[in-house]
DNA sequence: GAGCACTGC
């Protein structure tokens, strides 16, 4: 296995021959990348000082700019924040440009939430006001402005869709700045066709969209309303920003390798015993992975979303002298986290992606090519505090294969919730919304026709009244948001608050580093026969009184106490929502078959028939599904379940599931299964 | 009898 750097000579030329005899002692061999095109780009960067007034001047001229900036510029995380111009502080220039004038404020979003803090933070901090007052944010749990005073309001993008419900033209911005735009996350895409359709109104109205150069063209495309041909007409400008980060050196495979993982611990103590000091970080796509790799000798640090807190810490920790850190790292590492140090990235050149298929209904989980545009943000990673280098566990060929961007979120998703959430903004034909790049109809017809099923959408389309409208204001999926709604008729309103805030959290069970046996008995002390839900019942109940909302108690437990902190303040809004709807907040105690018939009046179409063999079939389709290893129910006899969601891996997996008795199903949505009644027995 | 990237309201 061997690497080569595009831009020498190429491998298996005689030149190459002797330099690649005097390399052969090295398991792997790298071959390194000509960094001349990114010296010749610096040289075209212009000081951003400059490029101020230049901003300026556009958003002033065009209704929309379209700011390119290079990866690992302007971003803001964690730990630190980017070392150059951020991107983030031209808010701050609009408001000194006058752009505040007469109670207009300047929104800028994030696709996460600490990016919208810290920004906000550090913005305040520069322009020597407190934080909430002139400089502001508003993330979900936490607001922190000043409804008369604030005038640069930094904030998550599912924030600001929000405010649409409240003002549809958003008017009081002047000006909103959609950040990290190349995520295409799934609100980042709905905001876009958003603000598009409020420029129509509010002509006024200035947009600037921060992404990275590969997108540029098509966020062009999508705001530009010049129909004639003469381009001096567009409405639309791009300008390039590009911050300082140091050049990466790119490393290519000479020949496809049969195991990354194998290949990535070669190349680690490669870099080791060769490269100067400088800590490395590996991409892989999942925690199976990452725990083969960290059995390595040189002390390697996961990181993952499953770990707790305390784990993940450990990646920021100083390492002692002579020692190399190397974190082995999930996406989680690609834009969420930045851990300083860094200098070498090693990239599998894999991803892990979660997609949902209209068919089925049926969400999988798959290992995938990352795009062109993801490969760049992992090697960026390195060139942060010094000149780095990153070695790509592929070929030049196949790089140059992969796609540009990765598929935007709302292209793969369940678009419930988002077809409801327009429906209530008065967008009666879905299917004809202006997206950027539009889902395909399959995902937006299933979605129609749950939500038909849930009796939140009329004969007509239309929201109903009050349900359809009650579940388009909940911040939960549309399935839950039922059961929370319908919990008077079975005076469990607690139980389902408790359920619904637990189900809209990962990672309630953390894996101890020592044993997983200790974990399973740890388990086995909250689980219930009637299935995952009511297990997950206990586990919040026990927290909040024999644990008292203590992480010490979590960690006995194995459980996540910032998941179950979650919980809590989830569970603290939905119930604000039930109080507003005028939902009785009652406790069933521990009647399970109120609650488990609750469920079923939100779950019916998650309903399945255990088989002979121990399989799963689905009563509306036939399809077979399994219980999730995961399943308090997997080892345990239930023929008839109701599942929250399935998940395609090696099998299609249920995933918290729930015994319930099939005749409640016929109670409980007799227009879902009308047809079928006669194959149903009776219990 | 076998396992799950990451966000967001």
């Amino acid at each position: 296995m061997a690497f080569w750097k595009p831009g020498t000579v190429a491998p298996g030329t005689s030149v190459d021959r002797e330099a690649e005899k005097e390399s052969s002692e090295n398991i792997v061999t790298f071959v390194n990348l000509s960094s001349n095109l990114s010296v010749q780009q610096q040289r075209k960067r212009l000081p951003i000082f400059k490029s101020r007034d230049q901003v300026l001047f556009l958003v002033e001229k065009y209704q929309t700019t379209i700011i390119v900036g290079q990866t690992g510029c302007g971003k803001t995380t964690h730990t630190d924040i980017c070392n150059s111009f951020n991107l983030l502080e031209i808010p701050q220039y609009l408001h000194e440009a006058g752009w505040t004038a007469g109670d207009r404020v300047i929104a800028c979003t994030q696709p996460r939430r600490v990016a919208a803090t810290t920004v906000a933070g550090r913005v305040a901090s520069e322009m020597n006001v407190k934080l909430g007052e002139e400089v502001g944010y508003n993330i979900r749990f936490e607001e922190c402005y000043d409804l008369n005073l604030t005038r640069i309001k930094y904030m998550t993008d599912g924030m600001l869709f929000r405010e649409t419900f409240l003002d549809p033209l958003l008017s009081q911005y002047s000006v909103i700045m959609i950040d990290e735009a190349h995520e295409r996350s799934l609100y980042t895409d709905i905001l876009l066709g958003i603000l598009k359709k409020i420029q129509k109104k509010r002509p006024e109205l200035r947009i600037i969209i921060s992404s990275a150069t590969l997108d540029a063209e098509v966020f062009y495309d999508f705001y530009n309303t010049n129909s004639t041909n003469d381009s001096s007409k567009d409405n639309v400008s791009i300008i390039s920003l590009e911050g300082r980060t140091f050049p990466v050196d790119i490393h290519y495979l000479e020949e496809p390798c049969q195991d990354y993982v194998e290949a990535a611990i070669q190349t680690v103590f490669d870099i080791h015993v060769k490269e100067p000091p400088g800590d490395i970080i590996i991409f892989l796509t999942g925690r199976d992975e990452i725990d083969n790799t960290v059995v390595m000798k040189i002390k390697p640090l996961p990181i993952y979303a499953g770990l707790s807190s305390e784990q993940q810490l450990e990646v920021f920790e100083q390492t002692p002298f002579n020692t190399r850190k190397v974190v082995v790292a999930t996406n989680i590492a690609e834009a969420s986290i930045t851990i300083e140090g860094i200098v070498y990235v090693i990239d599998c050149g894999f991803v892990k992606v979660r997609a949902f298929s209209p068919k089925t209904g049926m969400e999988s989980l798959t290992v995938v090519p990352v795009s062109k545009a993801s490969a760049q943000q992992r090697a960026g990673r390195a060139g942060r505090v010094m000149p780095g280098k990153a070695y790509r566990l592929y070929t030049e060929d196949s790089f140059y294969r992969l796609r540009d961007s990765s598929i935007p979120e709302i292209q793969r998703s369940n678009l419930a919730q988002v077809v409801l959430h327009l429906k209530a903004l008065g967008i009666d034909n879905v299917l004809r919304f202006d997206f950027m790049t539009p889902p395909p109809a399959e995902l937006m017809i299933r979605a129609l026709e749950l939500l038909y099923s849930l009796r939140a959408l009329d004969d007509y389309g239309r929201l109903t009244m009050p349900l359809g409208m009650q579940l388009s204001e909940f911040p939960v999926d549309p399935m839950l948001g039922k059961i929370l709604l319908d919990s008077y008729q079975f005076q469990c309103a607690e139980e389902m608050l408790t359920i619904a805030a637990m189900i809209s959290v990962q990672n309630v069970f953390v894996t101890p580093s020592n044993s997983s046996a200790e974990f399973e008995d740890e388990k086995r002390k909250f689980a219930v026969e009637e299935g995952d839900h009511i297990t997950l019942l206990n586990v919040f109940n026990a927290f909040i009184t024999r644990g008292k909302k203590s992480a010490r108690w979590c960690h006995q437990h194995c459980l996540n106490f910032r998941a179950l902190s979650r919980a809590l303040s989830i569970r603290q809004q939905l119930k604000k929502y039930l109080e507003r709807f005028d939902v009785p907040i009652e406790s069933c105690g521990n009647d399970t078959v109120k609650i488990r018939k609750c469920l079923s009046s939100g779950y019916f179409a998650h309903a399945a028939k255990m088989q002979l063999d121990g399989s799963f079939r689905t009563i509306r389709d036939n399809v077979e599904l399994h219980i999730h290893p995961s399943s308090v129910l997997f080892t345990r006899n239930a023929p008839w379940v109701i599942f929250h969601e399935v998940v395609e891996t090696t099998k299609a997996f249920m995933r918290e599931l729930t015994v319930i008795d099939p005749v409640w199903l016929t109670e409980l949505a007799p227009h879902f299964y009308e047809i079928k009644k006669t194959s149903l027995p009776t219990h």
